[in-house]
DNA sequence: GTCTATACTCTGATAGAC
DNA sequence: GTCTATCAGAGTATAGAC
């Protein structure tokens, strides 16, 4: 049913069109409900053609997974390495997660579905989220501990900032765009956080101070 | 694969024991990823019986959606005839929702996303949806225009609540629970939107004087 | 309303030529 | 690395007996 897309023409190759078109296609369709016939129509493929890049159907979402979840954990470190206070940290991660999920030409929205995370041969990620849960679940504790965020139950927060990474990948493909989101969000979720939320103009200076 | 789950025993009638069991192999495994076979199979009856009760896999999802979609309406229709002002109407909204994402024993969590919501039998459920948003914007705007709600883009302030509605379906089932999520949810997001967010006890206790 | 039997399509994956 | 050909299994839905 799908032909293919424009975007697979040239410059990519076919081992990365078949993880874009995949992305795409899980997303709309679900992982069961998208054959490797489909993914290999809109790659410009025979369907066999697809197991000299890989082993299995799985092995595609294994690796979309992976590599998003790295890109997160990576970048959660970064601006934990840069300092400047939890709030500060937590702005610009979310500032640079939800411009990643705007900008990135994957389609993220299935990846964590359970029908994904779920799948048996996927368990290294599932520890790779665990991991990153802790981080960001830690980095709220310290905000707390600092008197910067309000005392709520972490795992709860940490959930609700899950939630509007997952809005934006929703948000980022189908809908209308919304001016300056990831700036949006950021201000929102850590408007919600601070104790104090006349002192978010301040961490937004200092996360701009400190650059993207 | 799946066996007859418990509570298939007696009390639902058949059709409502595959309305329930549908949406739990949907949310666990996708929509087309659960085979009809497959929800016999936990309602303990024979695939082909399935079409004594419904024409075909896409109404069974159908019926799951518009009942879901009906509940949020009116429910919100409901806080909105209470009045109390846009802050305590969307107050007592997020409380009944969340609450009763953790209590029915249906699993809502496949019904959002784009493999069931863009199923081509589905316009009518996407309808209901877009009055539903426009419902839920046109609370903001009103909260906003009273000085009550921070002045910020409602498009993005809607999709924002809707994010921590489906990651309470999300929570409500596989991870641990959170105490009082409920009230926590609707606090957190009531107090993210309050211009002046020392109001928000004020908020909780004129939306609890008025009843859940 | 539930069953058995069955039609016919689509599925993921492999074999082997080029 | 891509192709054609092919397999064995699973998919939705229908026919018709009870």
């Amino acid at each position: 049913m799908p032909s293919p897309s424009p975007e697979t023409a040239q410059v990519w190759s076919t081992r990365d069109s078949i993880l874009l078109e995949a992305s795409r296609l899980f997303a709309t369709r679900g992982f069961r409900g998208t054959s490797t016939r489909d993914i290999c129509a809109a790659v410009g493929i025979r369907q066999p053609s697809l197991y000299s890049h890989f082993d299995s159907k799985q092995s595609i979402a294994e690796e979309l997974l992976r590599r998003d979840l790295t890109l997160g954990i990576d970048a959660l470190a970064r601006m934990q390495a840069d300092g400047g206070g939890a709030a500060v940290e937590l702005y610009r991660y979310l500032r640079w997660e939800i411009t990643y999920d705007i900008e990135d030409p994957f389609d993220k929205r299935a990846l964590y579905n359970a029908e994904i995370l779920e799948l048996p041969e996927l368990d290294s990620c599932r520890d790779l989220l665990e991991n990153f849960s802790q981080q960001l679940e830690a980095l709220i504790r310290r905000g707390i501990a600092a008197g910067d965020f309000i005392d709520m139950d972490v795992v709860f927060l940490r959930r609700t900032i899950d939630a509007i990474s997952i809005e934006a990948m929703r948000g980022s493909v189908d809908e209308t765009p919304i001016i300056d989101q990831p700036d949006l969000a950021a201000s929102l979720v850590t408007r919600a956080l601070l104790s104090d939320t006349s002192q978010l103009n301040d961490v937004r200076q200092r996360a701009h101070s400190l650059g993207l």
